[in-house]
DNA sequence: ATGAATCGCTACAGTGACTGCATCGAATGA
DNA sequence: TCATTCGATGCAGTCACTGTAGCGATTCAT
């Protein structure tokens, strides 16, 4: 199934290193006290590099995340013929969750960006910015599935509704201490209530 | 009531020129068309005054709305006794709409922060992140208010859906060229919605 | 009214994120 | 084997943003 040529897997391994300098001297040092400069040389690659494969320096931090809202896009698309909105919505955000455990939560991944986004307001700033690209591909998906019962922007109330609810629930999970579970509890929590206004 | 000193208007005077300098020029030549150097040239300041009165190039356009919050604090601090938590959290949110078409919808001045938003990432993270911070204090304050219903993971779901569906719906809105009243309405609609869960 | 303290503004020098461009050399494909 | 592709590099440049020192106009105390 991969099938990557030389070429593509040394990229990979570059990006690789560039993720784990960068998350080591975040945890280290703290957001705004490493440099771009200062990650490529812990990868060793140079600094023009780094930005081939990031588009800012809040974006290593953010790597792979957008394989979540394809999940969740899938989820919509696959739906049952005759399966209501909200349990389609439900599923949807179930499959971010559970990957959001996967990949980010069981790891402290998810700890460490709550912690230095918490001090740092332009990283904070782009994660925001990640969640609301996401919520629109959402809303489209979402009403595309159910035009006749979506407009617009009903559809992105719902979305939005939803996305701020667990998030905003998820943060402050993880600003008070909780543990993985304990976090992906809460979420699951905000993801009920909100479904439970759309019946 | 309006006891300010020449010194303190003359402050005021600077920033209200830089405000709108930036916001003719983003206007004429949109957002990363403009330095922060031009807008100061336009208000006849030197670039280091830009800084004084605005954290970042990004701030000018948002100057003022920290207003809205503090009225939405404001509903939930002079609740009724007996009043019920949808009740006040509808309060708190209308009083945001409210003050939004006041200030920015019916100027037009949200129209032309959705429009530069969404080609500027920088913008809109930024936008957002402001929005993260007014959720964050909302919550707190709702929690306060009900401190044995809510705990404050629930309080920053609650808010969360109710911001999240508001800003998303209002966001969609302006971007489908709708107009200030439809904007406001947009934006009630999916606040009932968001409050029928609560109940 | 006068001297002192405050404070908004300015100039200057610097840091660091990010970009465009020309180039090199290794992988790839014919 | 030769040509093409493409990831990585160096370099020069732009621009957002900051620290610092100083100027001059308001404000305040006497």
């Amino acid at each position: 199934m991969e099938k990557l040529g030389l070429r593509e897997r040394k990229k990979q391994r570059t990006r690789q290193a560039l993720i784990e300098a960068a998350v080591r001297l975040f945890q280290d040092r703290g957001y705004d006290q490493v440099t771009v400069a200062e990650i490529a040389d812990a990868a060793e690659v140079s600094p023009r590099t780094y930005f081939l494969h990031f588009q800012t320096k809040e974006d290593v931090l953010l790597a792979d995340t957008d394989v979540r809202v394809d999940l969740a896009l899938e989820a919509i698309a696959e739906r049952d013929a005759g399966e209501r909105l909200p349990d389609v919505l439900v599923r949807a955000t179930d499959q971010m969750i559970v990957n959001a455990w996967d990949r980010d939560l069981s790891s402290g991944l998810a700890a460490l960006r709550a912690r230095l986004a918490a001090s740092e307001p332009a990283l904070q700033a782009r994660l925001l910015q990640r969640y609301l690209t996401a919520q629109a591909e959402l809303a489209r998906a979402l009403q595309r599935a159910y035009p006749d019962r979506l407009d617009a922007v009903l559809a992105a109330a719902l979305v939005g509704a939803m996305v701020g609810a667990v998030s905003a629930s998820a943060l402050t999970s993880l600003q008070r201490g909780d543990g993985p579970d304990e976090v992906r509890n809460a979420m699951r929590q905000a993801m009920a209530l909100v479904a439970r206004s759309i019946a």
